[in-house]
DNA sequence: CTTGCACCTCACGTAACGTGAGGTTGTAGG
DNA sequence: CCTACAACCTCACGTTACGTGAGGTGCAAG
């Protein structure tokens, strides 16, 4: 902090003001003066109008805060490594690796949603947000029940089909559970005829939809009795078909 | 904004307090205050006493909130898209895709940094702070010259090696550069054959380090043209001493 | 003497809440 | 009726790493 009288000799020192380490940084002056205010970095002479001149050994410092910025430390943890008191170096980075992997994970997770939900921006043209806003809430839950094999599993398996095939699949399904509805609440005994031909139709679906794999198969069901609603369906009625479809089964 | 004096009739309507949403949506209640305070989704009921209650198409718009968060989105942004004034969602996602996917490789680069000097501490041991930053250093700065191959190629060839045969290649380096250093002080003729020689045996030593890759070695020469320290060696005595073995060459 | 550039010191703004402080409401039990 | 105690309320400051002026000084050139 001692001020030198005499700007000359003290720039024959080698030392810089503040602009000329911004140049070549290509940190911002604003920066080196916070630097400065929170003490990771405080010029070691200032001119006799109070200009900061960064010396050697300051620079030397500032190669430091820069290198361990560039790994993603905070300021405090920076200031603690160099100044030593704390953690060891190991510590810290062993720490920083792992916080940096879960974020990245989750940003991937995000990219994943964000890729999916272009896709159909894509394939439905600009729908509603609302109704995007489901179709993120479905990935979501998704993501909940279905490990990621699985999950590449179903999209790998939903490229084979066209857009027309997948919703003549969903109206089939409309037509079908509306069809199990009316004998339901018809009271028609689950062991009739026309109930073993709905359930063989409707497991024939969950086979069609889950590829025949048995793990899909139950995280599908798990995810329709944990969650109240699906693709903006609600799942209590649906549940009621199911046991129902169960019975006939049995 | 309405209040509503009998409290009983409005949670009949199915209208929420603050902490029962919370419970339910694992979010605090002081997330949701805040939520209130910015605007981006205030209870559409009060009772007399002021406390919030959420409707069931607050609590709509507040599902709709958490899919745009689980993307990344910011607080306003989602406010623009749900509100629908500004930018539509497909234009919205291509943006923050780019910008998810830019922070993705700027944190994964520096994951491999920290990798890297993990192995370090982890092969010498817990060294002093500042040793570690020049090599933080010579990371970044090798990341200038070469493409992620190059390094992925010179990250296995250095795999093949012990720490004592490093140890001794650097060792016979310095060696070797104090040798045509004399040589070249003295002024001796570059096409003498002690310089020959010494010349011989430092190509042998570049295609060592190389692995005989032309990429990756005129990577290195360019480094060592371009930068002014490397691994906390002054570049600039080097360079003579490249120039004469150059000539020697010739 | 003025122009103009580099420097200085406040000091508020940012994003999305966390964390009390200090006071009211609602409800179950004595 | 009184008392806990949980749940609610409204300020209002703290966090991270600077960005962005505002208003004033230092210094070399014309």
């Amino acid at each position: 902090m001692a001020t030198y009288p005499d700007t000359e000799r003290a720039e024959r020192f080698g030392a810089m003001k503040v602009g000329e380490i911004a140049r070549q940084t290509g940190l911002t002056v604003r920066t080196l003066h916070h630097y400065d205010e929170t003490g990771l970095l405080s010029p070691s002479l200032r001119t006799a109008a109070g200009h900061r001149l960064y010396t050697a050994r300051d620079i030397a410092r500032l190669q430091q805060i820069r290198a361990l910025r560039s790994l993603g430390f905070g300021l405090v943890e920076i200031r603690e490594l160099i100044d030593s008191t704390g953690m060891t170096l190991g510590q810290v980075v062993e720490m920083q690796l792992v916080r940096l992997e879960e974020r990245i994970a989750s940003e991937q997770r995000m990219c994943v949603r964000l890729a999916a939900l272009r896709r159909l921006i894509g394939e439905r043209g600009e729908a509603p947000v609302d109704a995007m806003i489901t179709a993120i809430e479905d990935m979501t839950k998704m993501e909940n029940y279905y490990t990621k094999e699985q999950l590449a599993q179903l999209e790998a398996r939903r490229e084979q089909f066209s857009k027309e095939q997948l919703d003549a699949g969903a109206r089939e399904w409309d037509e079908l559970m509306a069809s199990v509805r009316k004998e339901m609440e018809n009271g028609t005994d689950p062991k009739s005829e026309v109930v073993q031909a709905l359930a063989k139709r409707w497991m024939a679906k969950v086979r069609d939809f889950t590829g025949g794999d048995p793990g899909i198969s139950t995280s599908l069901n798990r995810m329709w009795q944990e969650e109240s609603s699906i693709h903006g369906i609600e799942t209590a009625p649906v549940r009621e078909l199911m046991t129902y479809i169960q019975r006939a089964l049995n």
